[in-house]
DNA sequence: GCACGTTGATTGCGCATGCAACTGCTATCT
DNA sequence: AGATAGCAGTTGCATGCGCAATCAACGTGC
């Protein structure tokens, strides 16, 4: 699967047969298509490919095996590990990486299941915290099993230690 | 951000006041909430955030320049490097990564704006191939700069050659 | 040649999400 | 203190997507 776009000029080349930047004629180490060198292509590609692999697959079990999304998922574990299990709807929004409305509709979802409850803040009358009910974490004990079991067989078993230390380096270098 | 579960027991730790496999009690080279090694966790939540961040940045950064999705892009660029710049719906739905109910919508947007078109398929006439238009490729050279600019400032300038090259290699072991 | 299972694509429906507008509360400035 | 700007959260609306049902065409067995 090519994901890379050809930067190439549509000028250049006409416009029955041609290509953009055709595999004809291959510049030296590109690939004649992407305008990306092999190992950058590789990369890249194997990047995106490898997440939407994994992520998909995580998320088809998760939801199999216990009808949780993985934005439910990360919404019950980002309470879990709150202090005191708890979190302003404003403070959950960012790690779950959804907008403030998509939260509120999503923990009315995880409340009308019963695995958080809402309550209203108490040092600031505008604010609402959710928190995390026993029932949700006994869910996401089960779930953590499964996700983590994942995660592990997908991705984790495929490095060695020392890989795993110098992606995790490589990878914290993209955060900015 | 943690997006890691803690797999412990729930019952083992008291309801009020106690974590899942807390951090008061760090078992030997886990940090005592994941159940991961400190480089599994960091590779793992590393992967997952910067492909957030990356993406999210890079899907803006087209809708804004020239109103186009993600899937939009892949999908002109799929249809750009196929023979004869056409392709079969069944066939494009794969590397696009939609289901084919998706894909016909999407087309159907697509075709609506003229960037590409909708034509019988000459030996199976159950089948629809969509060929990407001169209007079509037009956008896709302007949007393809946009994108491997961003590309590359994201991520492929934070990796020297070598480092470029051996992660091709290891995430393309992530494909199976 | 005709019935029947299979395949390619579309359609009806439901759901999750983002954006923008809105409400109610807080904080600041005079 | 009162006006005003800013923030937290929710709601209306539109959109994009998946699932399941559907339809048309292909292919196989008889």
């Amino acid at each position: 699967m090519d994901l890379v776009p050809a930067p190439a000029d549509l000028a250049d080349v006409t416009p029955d047969g041609g290509s953009l930047c055709g595999v004809d004629e291959p510049a030296c180490g590109t690939d004649g298509w992407s305008g990306l060198r092999d190992e950058e292509r590789g990369a890249w590609e194997g990047f995106l490919q490898a997440h939407a692999e994994i992520t998909q697959e995580l998320e088809r079990e998760l939801h199999d095996a216990h009808r949780l999304s993985s934005n439910d998922y990360f919404t019950l574990l980002a309470l879990e590990r709150a202090p005191d299990r708890r979190l302003r709807m404003h403070d959950l929004a960012r790690p779950v990486r959804l907008t403030r409305s998509g939260l509120t509709r999503l923990v009315e979802r995880l409340e009308r299941d019963g695995l958080i409850e809402r309550l209203p803040c108490p040092d600031d009358a505008r604010g609402t915290e959710a928190r995390i009910t026993d029932a949700g974490r006994e869910l996401l004990v089960a779930a953590s099993a499964t996700h983590l079991a994942g995660v592990r067989r997908r991705f984790l078993d495929r490095f060695s230690p020392a890989e795993l230390k110098t992606l995790a380096a490589q990878l914290s270098r993209l955060g900015g």
